[in-house]
This record gives C-alpha cells, structure tokens and sequence, in this order.
DNA sequence: GCCCAGGTGAAGC
DNA sequence: GCTTCACATGGG
C-alpha cells in the first residue's frame, strides 16, 4: 500500500498514453496493468489511462504536478499541430492508425545519453541498457512498500566519473567512450544543455554534433524529444523506409533526397508528422 | 549461422 | 564530395 505517496488528474482529451510511452521516444516505462510506471524528474510515478484524462501517482508526496504536465505535454493543443500536417494518403493513414500520439518533453542530459545508446540497436535493447545504466549508476528514488527498487537516470557527472569499462558492463559495446566523452563535455560545462534552448535550431544542433557518436540523427532526436524544435527530423532506417515506400514506391529514392524531401513537405510541426510515420511503419500489420 | 538494429566516424576513392 | 567499413551485442 502507498503511504506517503500523491495522486493527481491530468485533465487531457485525445491522448494515446500507451501508444505515446511505447513509440521509441523514451525507453523508461514499464507496463504495471492497468497503466505504466516510470521515473520522471526524480520521482516514480505510475500513470492510468482514464476518460476524464492520465491519473498519476506517485510514491513520495507531491505538491506541485508541472513537471509531470511538463513531461507529458498535456496542456499543449494536439489539434492545432495535427492541422498543419500534410493531408496526402501516408499521412492519414499514419494519423488513423494512432490517434492521440504525442510528443514527450524529456530531460535532455537522460535524452541525449539514451541516444547515444541506441545507435544500430533494437529498442528493447536500448531499454535494457538504460536500465543497466540506471540500476548500476543511478540514485535510488522512493518506491511504493514492497516494490522493487527503481533509480533516477544517472546525472552527467556520475558518468563522467566511471571507467569506459564501467560503462561496457551495461552493454554499451563501442558506444561507451561516447556517452563517457558527452558525460565530460556536459559536467565540465563545456556543453551547456539548457543553454541550447536559447538558440536556432541550427545552431543548437551544431552544438549537439560536436559530441562524439552525436551525429544528424541523434542530435535531431534530442532536438526533437527534449527541446521545443518542432521541425527536427530523425531520420533513421524506420523513417527511411516509411518514406521511401509511401511517398516513392516506384522508384528507389537517395537519402539526401529523402531529406531534401523531408523538408519541403512536412511542415512547422515535421517532427510530430515524423513520430507518427515511425510508430506507423513499426506497428501496422502488413509490409 | 545469418541479417539487422531509432548511427557515427574514419578511411579510401 | 561520396561510398564503404568497423564498431559490440543480442533478437528474430
């Protein structure tokens, strides 16, 4: 039973929550029937899926719910960006396929280091790595009594501070020295991650793929996920290849083309035009 | 065994 | 500039 712990309503209509917590953007939550669990801001939480909106509970009190909302993006007009989207067959189908998909707002050190995890990895092996990452590194948050232990995501210093060999023993492979190297450069301050939000989205991503294993796809992610850069585009094989076989079947399309495409077409909001296609592309029956 | 995974960096044209 | 390849590890 909780004891200490706070529960709160996010009054939200048109919020796909399971579609939104499983659609490869973030890779902490866990189902806990009738809804999920995850570590947010420092705090474990459990979130339901009702009509009225997303119950939350969480283990230790809690006063002031806008890190959650935050998080969420609960309050922002769903409505208004799908309107800006494109009306070609794709992307309808992309949008009836998964009503009320959303885009977090994710704490961008934790987005950024899950990124530079999940190069040419499946996703559930990104999730095992995070959560490696977190049990070994990652301080112990309150949990419900009688409930396992669960850990914040282990802060840039932490990192910084470990072997590349510490960092190997979560299954990093060849990508250990990166996160240890973008570890160093954000807890030196070399890096100034809230900073980014200041900039244009150029620029910000420029800073981003000074990092080594940041490249265009990676950066775009962290734009994407953790800031308010609303047309960065991960383009990664899923998006690729949904948008090679919905916008170019007849013909094999270059990348570059595909991005110079990209760009044209999909609007002031293309990265949420761009979660839709991937959860499409990954979740529909057929091709 | 084989191919692939929400890629990137470096080496070779 | 562009193409190819190595990089760890595990799922299907």
């Amino acid at each position: 039973m909780l004891i200490s712990g706070s529960a709160t309503l996010l009054r939200v209509q048109n919020y796909n929550l399971e579609a939104t917590l499983n659609s490869g953007q973030a890779f902490r939550w866990d189902a806990a029937p009738p809804g999920w669990e995850g570590v947010v801001a420092g705090r474990w939480v459990h979130l339901v899926q009702t009509p009225e909106g997303i119950r939350a509970q969480t283990a230790a009190p809690c006063a002031d719910w806008h890190w959650l909302a935050h998080y969420l993006q609960s309050e922002i007009d769903l409505e208004s960006v799908l309107r800006t989207f494109p009306t070609d067959p794709p992307m309808r189908a992309a949008l009836e396929h998964t009503r009320g998909l959303r885009l977090l707002r994710q704490d961008p050190w934790e987005c950024l280091a899950a990124f530079i995890c999940s190069s040419t990895k499946q996703i559930v092996q990104i999730r095992q790595i995070i959560a490696s990452l977190c049990a070994c590194f990652g301080t112990p948050v309150a949990v419900p009594a009688g409930h396992l232990p669960a850990f914040a995501f282990p802060g840039p210093e932490t990192l910084a501070a470990r072997s590349e060999a510490d960092l190997r023993a979560c299954k990093l492979g060849f990508r250990a020295p990166y996160l240890r190297a973008c570890a160093q450069e954000v807890a030196s301050g070399r890096l100034d991650l809230p900073r980014l939000a200041q900039m244009e989205v150029g620029q910000a991503r420029e800073q981003l793929m000074r990092l080594p294993g940041v490249g265009e796809k990676i950066a775009n992610c962290v734009l994407l996920f953790a800031y308010p850069f609303p047309t960065a585009f991960p383009l990664d094989v899923w998006v690729k290849r949904a948008i090679q076989r919905l916008y170019f079947p007849k013909r094999k399309v270059h990348v570059k083309r595909l991005a110079s495409f990209v760009r044209g077409h999909f609007g002031p909001h293309a990265g949420y035009a761009q979660q839709y296609l991937f959860h499409y592309m990954r979740t529909r029956k057929a091709l």
